[in-house]
DNA sequence: CTAATGACCATTA
DNA sequence: ATAATGGCCATTA
């Protein structure tokens, strides 16, 4: 576990419910603001899944809720579509493939 | 050490 | 609107 990786994750545990967060935010947030890229890289290699069950929530990285700048899912370890199932879960409308930022971005 | 690899981004055409 | 392009950077081989 690197220092970078740790700090993504702990962004990452900052976005709340209903709301999503862009790579580039988190990259900004952690400090390496053109990072965004290994950002991505980092999530992907997270074991952490947001499903299971009784998992601490200082282990839980809710992954999924974070996407592209254009609005548009991005990957996802388990599958875009699972992601986008989840997000619905928590109240984040994905129409066309993509997410309205004015409303759900986390600021 | 160097090279390759992406859950990316912004710009340009 | 989509597609290509060049840049970016931590990690891994």
């Amino acid at each position: 576990m690197t220092s970078f990786t740790e700090k993504i994750y702990s962004a990452t545990r900052k976005i709340p419910s209903g709301k999503v967060a862009t790579y580039a935010q988190i990259a900004r947030m952690i400090g390496r603001p053109r990072a965004s890229r290994a950002v991505g890289n980092a999530l992907d290699k997270n074991p952490h899944s947001y499903l299971v069950k009784g998992l601490p929530s200082r282990q839980r990285v809710p992954c999924h809720r974070v996407v592209r700048s254009d609005g548009s899912l991005g990957g996802f370890a388990s599958g875009a579509k699972k992601k986008q199932a989840i997000l619905a879960k928590e109240g984040v409308v994905v129409s066309g493939g993509k997410i309205d930022l004015k409303r759900y971005l986390y600021r």
